[in-house]
DNA sequence: GCACTTGTGTTATATTATAACATACAATAC
DNA sequence: GTATTGTATGTTATAATATAACACAAGTGC
């Protein structure tokens, strides 16, 4: 997690950390709407661009979403949980998936850049509730 | 990889495995209309969400796009990589992957029930042309 | 026939994202 | 001090992706 540039960045990293669970542009655009009556979606874009570049923001590809990155060591690959229920994402730095991944593609010849790692399903709290509701 | 079950769903597979390359839901219903010039968003997205839960294609999420599986075997978790370059998306069964993934999403409490990885990068023939050019 | 289910048709609209060009403003060079 | 440059933002318009809501049609079981 690096720190954010200008004033837009700050704004919207600021209201992706007031929560842990994922938000559209489009609600971050109606958010900064109210400090900002003005502001068009391609601002918010190229924020969000700029932070996802700086590793600050994390995009959540199924959900065409964003999350505030909340490790601060790392750049690069992670794996985000989401849950089905509550919504709330979490990250978590997984060496073993990452060096799986990488035997399996390397073996096809497969230079990898970039990973998508996302998994579905109940956080632990929801999942409790769920079965006893 | 189930069989379809409508002449839609035929159609739509037979499109989508007509090359390796991943098509929108918009590319799959310009190639519809040429057999049927009146066909609109919802049959396509409908006809894909039935192949999706047979397992017969997925959906690329870090590219809003669709491809059809060429596995025979499983219906479930799978690992897509994508060329960056020619754009051929590769479909590799990795249980070491799942394995570690479902030691790390478990260890958070976290109960998983769906994955969405993706790797990007360059496929072994784009690797070697980038090279040599 | 009649109810029921499933797939499709149809219209409209919601949601997500970007293109293209204009403006503002700070930093630096001259 | 002013011209130049670079970067962020403003502005307008539109592209691309996806779904809601309701109507219709064909098959199946009774």
């Amino acid at each position: 997690m690096a720190k954010a540039g200008t004033t837009m960045e700050k704004q919207i990293l600021a209201i992706l950390r007031r929560g842990s669970t994922p938000l559209s542009a489009y609600d971050i655009l109606g958010e900064l709407r109210d400090a900002h009556p003005k502001i068009a979606p391609p601002t918010v874009y190229r924020a969000l661009a700029r932070l996802k570049e700086a590793g600050c923001v994390h995009r959540l590809e199924s959900k065409n979403a964003y999350v505030s990155c909340r490790c601060d060591a790392h750049h690069g690959a992670s794996v985000l949980s989401i849950c089905n229920d509550c919504g709330n994402v979490e990250e978590m730095l997984a060496e073993t998936v990452l060096e799986a991944l990488s035997t399996v593609t390397s073996q096809s010849g497969f230079a990898s850049d970039h990973h998508v790692i996302e998994v579905h399903g109940l956080c632990a709290g929801c999942n409790v509730n769920g079965s006893q509701p």
